[in-house]
DNA sequence: TGTACATCAGTGAACGCGCGTTCACTGATGTAC
DNA sequence: TGTACATCAGTGAACGCGCGTTCACTGATGTAC
C-alpha cells in the first residue's frame, strides 16, 4: 500500500502540496494566520523546506493568488457557457450569458472563499507580482468580453465597455464579499446565488435602460 | 507651553489616543500588522498601559469596529441631508437621498479606509461584540429606512424592502472595496465618486423597472 | 551494466525578533473627616 | 485648610511563544562515460 510506505525522502509534487495545505490554513485560520512554518508542517516537511520552491513567504502567495484568479476565470466561463443559446435571439443569449458569468464570480468566491480571501484581502504586494497580476487581468478581460457580446447584439448601450464591466464587477464583488463574511441574512449557497442573479438582473436592466429610455 | 510640560503620569484621554493610535497603524501597517504594543507605542506609553482600557487585543479592535460603524452612519445621513429636495416632486427626492447615502457610503470606505477595513476584515470575533455588531445593525437600519421613503413615495415597488438594501449594500459595498484595493482605474475620489452615483444610478433604475413594466 | 559525480530536495540547529499577557510595583489623584 | 488613605492609571521586568530566514549539512536522484 503507497499510504503506508514510509513518504519518499523526495516528494515528488511539494510545491503543489505547499500551496494546497496554504489554501487549508488559511481556510481555517484566515489569510493573518498564514504562516510558512505552518503550512510545512501541514505538508508534513521541515519548516523551510518550501524555501526550495518559493523565494519567500510572500511569493507564496502571489502564486496562491495566481492560481485563484485563474479558476476565478474558469468558474466564470464554465457558467457563462452553461447558459443555453436560443440562436434566435443572440441579444438574450448574450446578456443571459453575461450575468451567469456573475452569478460564477459569486459561487467561486463563496465555495472558496479562502482562496478569495487571498486574492483580494492579502498584502498589496502581491499586485507586484507578475503572474498574480496577469491573472487578475484575464479575468476582467473576460468579463469585458461578455459586456461587448451584449453590446455587439444590442442588448447593452454601445460605446467604452469599461464602465459596464466594472458595474457588474462591482456588483457581483460586493455581493461576493458581504456573503462571505456571513452579513447577508440568506442561506449560502442557494439563497447567495438566488440573490446574485437577482443583483446582475437588476444591474443590467439599470444599464441597459438607456438603450429604451430615448 | 503646554506642549512643552513633560507629559502627565495620568494621559486624562488614553483611550481615545489608543483608539486614534490604532487607526493610524493600521492605516499604515494594514490590519494585520497592528498590534497592541505598537499601538501604545505611537501613544507614548508602556507597553501594556491599553490594558486598563482593553480587556485585551480584540476588545479594542471591537471598540474600532463600532466607532466606526457609528462614523459611517453619520456619513450616510449627511450625504443624503445634503440632497436639495424638491416640495413638488418627493418621490424623486427620496430617490436622491436614497442614492446619495450610497455615495456617502463609498466617500466615507475611501476616505476611511482603514476604519472600513476594521470593520470588515478584523477576525470574525468582533461580530461577536455586541457594541460593534449593534452599530453595524443601525447602519444598515438606515439603508432600509431611504428603502423604505423610496417606497412610500412610489419610487421603488412596495414589498419587503430588506432585498432593495441588500442589493443597494452590495452594490456600494462592492464599489468601495475595488476602490479602496485600487483596482479601478478611476482617480479617487472624484473619480471614484462619479463612478458610485453612476453604480446606485443604474441598480435603482433597475430594482424600479418593475413598476414600469407591466 | 557499473560507477563516479554533479545536482537536486530535503533536514535540523540556530539567529534575532516582536508579540500578547501577567505580575508586582509606584506615582498621581481625589475624597472623607 | 490639612491630612490619611483608597483608588486609579500608569511602569518595567519577565514569561513563553512562534515567527521568517539563514546556515551548513545529507540523503536521494540522474546522467556521462
Amino acid at each position: 500500500m503507497d499510504t503506508l510506505k514510509p513518504r519518499a525522502y523526495h516528494h515528488g509534487n511539494l510545491k503543489q502540496a505547499l500551496l494546497d495545505a496554504s489554501l487549508e490554513l488559511i481556510r481555517t485560520s484566515g489569510p493573518g494566520g498564514f504562516t510558512l512554518r505552518e503550512v510545512a508542517r501541514m505538508a508534513g516537511v521541515s519548516h523551510n523546506a518550501p524555501y526550495r520552491h518559493f523565494h519567500d513567504k510572500e511569493e507564496l502567495l502571489a502564486e496562491l493568488a495566481a492560481e485563484g484568479f485563474r479558476r476565478l476565470t474558469a468558474a466564470m466561463v464554465t457558467a457563462a457557457d452553461s447558459v443555453t443559446v436560443k440562436p434566435d435571439d443572440p441579444a438574450t443569449s448574450a446578456m443571459n450569458r453575461f450575468r451567469s458569468s456573475g452569478r460564477g464570480y459569486v459561487e467561486f468566491a463563496i465555495t472558496h472563499p479562502q482562496h478569495f480571501a487571498v486574492m483580494f484581502e492579502a498584502s498589496p504586494k502581491c499586485l507586484g507580482y507578475p503572474q498574480s497580476h496577469q491573472e487578475g487581468e484575464r479575468a476582467f478581460s473576460t468579463l469585458v468580453g461578455y459586456v461587448e457580446a451584449c453590446q455587439g447584439h444590442g442588448a447593452l448601450p454601445p460605446g467604452d465597455p469599461l464602465p459596464f464591466a466594472l458595474l457588474a464587477w462591482s456588483m457581483v464583488h460586493g455581493v461576493a464579499k458581504l456573503a462571505i463574511s456571513g452579513r447577508l441574512p440568506l442561506q449560502a449557497p442557494e439563497g447567495v446565488l438566488d440573490f446574485a442573479d437577482a443583483a446582475t438582473a437588476a444591474l443590467t436592466k439599470g444599464i441597459a435602460s438607456a438603450l429604451t429610455e430615448r
